[in-house]
DNA sequence: CATGAATGAGTCTTCATTCAT
DNA sequence: GATGAATGAAGACTCATTCAT
């Protein structure tokens, strides 16, 4: 059944990304994944050329569906600062904080040292996703984003202290609370008023 | 000859250092660190526990030295905004950029799944380092540094919007210059304006 | 459809044959076979009970087909160097050249340890074809042929001098042909001349 | 100590010699070796960089070692038909005998379909031997060999009649012994019978 | 101090074969 | 007849670590 192929598939890709989260990736064991995923090792074989390629189909699919928020979110004509931005914001948070797991991935992948441009520059250069980058920002400008004209200065404040803030936040969140004994909803307040008083401050110019 | 013996110990360290950033630690080898130090592997066991005994006294060394600028700073009656502390952040950054590989292998490691606090935290918490945290930051706030009045709010501010984007640019630096093609000095001024824009800027209340 | 039955059958035994020889038979894959032939890899075991019974299929086959040639030539009544015997000899080689691939998987896996009669000595040993050897030598012989009197060196010189090298000759053929820079023609009259001048030149006494 | 490590390399050579020649390459497992060898596995991993080179190897030595003898004939002023040079053949085709299992090898993996020379016409291609082949023949030639005149011609003659069924010879001598009841004594004369009235006999011109 | 040799316990991946439909 | 999905049993190769000298 095609029903069935799917949903194991899927069902490999989600453990597989649970136990990668668990371990990291280099620490994680194919054995694990099939063990957990209630499958036969070779298995993940047959629907997955390697480990590899596990890592690069989670990293893919968590990009697209972050940028996803983005994208839609210039498509509307939202205000600045309108309810209707800070919903679709805090939908954009609230996913990297769902996909804490593969975020952890991407993050840790990217730290990795190789020549190759490392995955979670993604989340600031829209390049490939066949946008017209300027075009957008013109258009955000004038429902008052207030970004910087420049586009090499807009990346790094925006990737900086926009994103990475919130991703780094997403991965020690639970880790702070339970260390500085602060429960997660508290902190959630803290952390939104430091983004306030720094990086969003800076878009009311 | 403790000289010769001491040294050795130190060299071997530093090739770790170079060779766990380089490709992670868990996909660095024990070999490749042998032969990039030029001893034989079963020396590195004379010298160290394990390969992860390694890895935490780099991380140990790095937090130490990375601190003390810090508190050197508030040892100091260096005013806000004065010549002499920005000097002193000056050499701070500098420092993560000196030492990006050790940066990314605590970062790396921070990021692992465990119950432990992640050591990236003791960039923030000085708990442990045996000062008077409240006093300090109280001492600070006379020379015009305007913390947070509130520990929590403060600790977290300074982390997620100052620390942290600073880690996370030192490790991408280089990366970000090559991918958006832009020069390193170029982009380190474009990172700074992002810094003032954002959190230094509220600094200054 | 008994018809596309059989097509299939004999289709997927031609693929197997094909894959085989471009690989050997432990490094041939029954998926390549399948992707190669075109059909689904349970299909293969629908009409093969093993990768071991294809290759068993495929000697047998080869061997009954070679043997064939030679059973014919005895039947008719050629006399040593007739245009008969040679166009017969010419067909017996050129069957060796056309099924490359099997021959040389009959060598290889004659080649392999085990207490077994190595299937190749089938191309000597007609003990079980069911034909009286001693009585179609007596004839060849009384045609010119002039085979050893005693039956064990006749085999050994037959097999040793004469079908080994053509054996081998097609098996090396092509490669000898590139390495040595000489084209494929050039190399048959080489080859031809050489049997001549040692193997053949026996047979005349 | 060199002295154990040589050893244990030779032996670990020499084990897996024994189980290639056994299995064949393919099928021939590095537990096996290793088992039968009394070393760990990892071992042999750490004198051999994979199972191909450890074939490699044992292929190369073979060669060098069996050319040696024609080489060192060669250099040496012998008769054709002398009894030095009698002598020195037994020499050769013993070496063939003695070393049958990596002769099995040699000739299994030339068989091996791919684009590159199959390392057994390195039996008769002295070219990389940094040796005067023309020169070598002609002296040869003067000595009463009777080789031919054309390169292509000699070469061809002389691996596809005389090299090769003496190489299929070593390889099918114990088998053809036991399958036609014959002893390996008799048999041997038999073959050599066959050698003389086929291509011996074509060097007497 | 220093090293060459050795090892135990994996690790990813492969593959012939079978099952369910 | 035919197929997509599934599996058990290995297999080559790796690596942190230790031993003997």
């Amino acid at each position: 059944m095609k029903r069935d192929s799917e949903a194991t598939r899927k069902h490999i890709l989600q453990t597989a990304e649970k136990v990668f989260a668990e371990q990291g990736f280099d620490a994680a064991r194919m054995d694990r994944i099939a063990r957990e995923a209630g499958v036969n090792k070779a298995l993940i074989y047959y629907y997955f050329d390697s480990k590899q390629a596990i890592l690069l189909e989670l990293i893919d699919n968590f990009i697209r569906g972050a940028n996803g928020f983005l994208i839609e979110m210039v498509g509307k004509d939202y205000a600045f600062g309108s309810d209707e931005m800070m919903e679709q914001m805090r939908k954009y948070n609230d996913y990297f904080m769902r996909h804490e797991a593969t975020l952890r991935l991407l993050l840790t992948e990217s730290l990795k040292d190789s020549d190759d441009t490392p995955p979670i520059f993604k989340l600031i250069d829209f390049t490939q996703e066949g946008m017209d980058e300027r075009q957008s920002i013109d258009e955000l400008n004038r429902r008052g984003f207030h970004f910087d004209a420049d586009d090499q200065q807009r990346k790094v404040t925006e990737f900086f202290t926009g994103i990475m803030p919130t991703v780094v936040y997403s991965l020690f969140r639970s880790k702070w609370s339970r260390h500085f004994k602060i429960d997660e909803g508290s902190l959630d307040r803290l952390f939104q008023k430091a983004n306030e008083d720094t990086h969003d401050q800076h878009h009311h110019g």
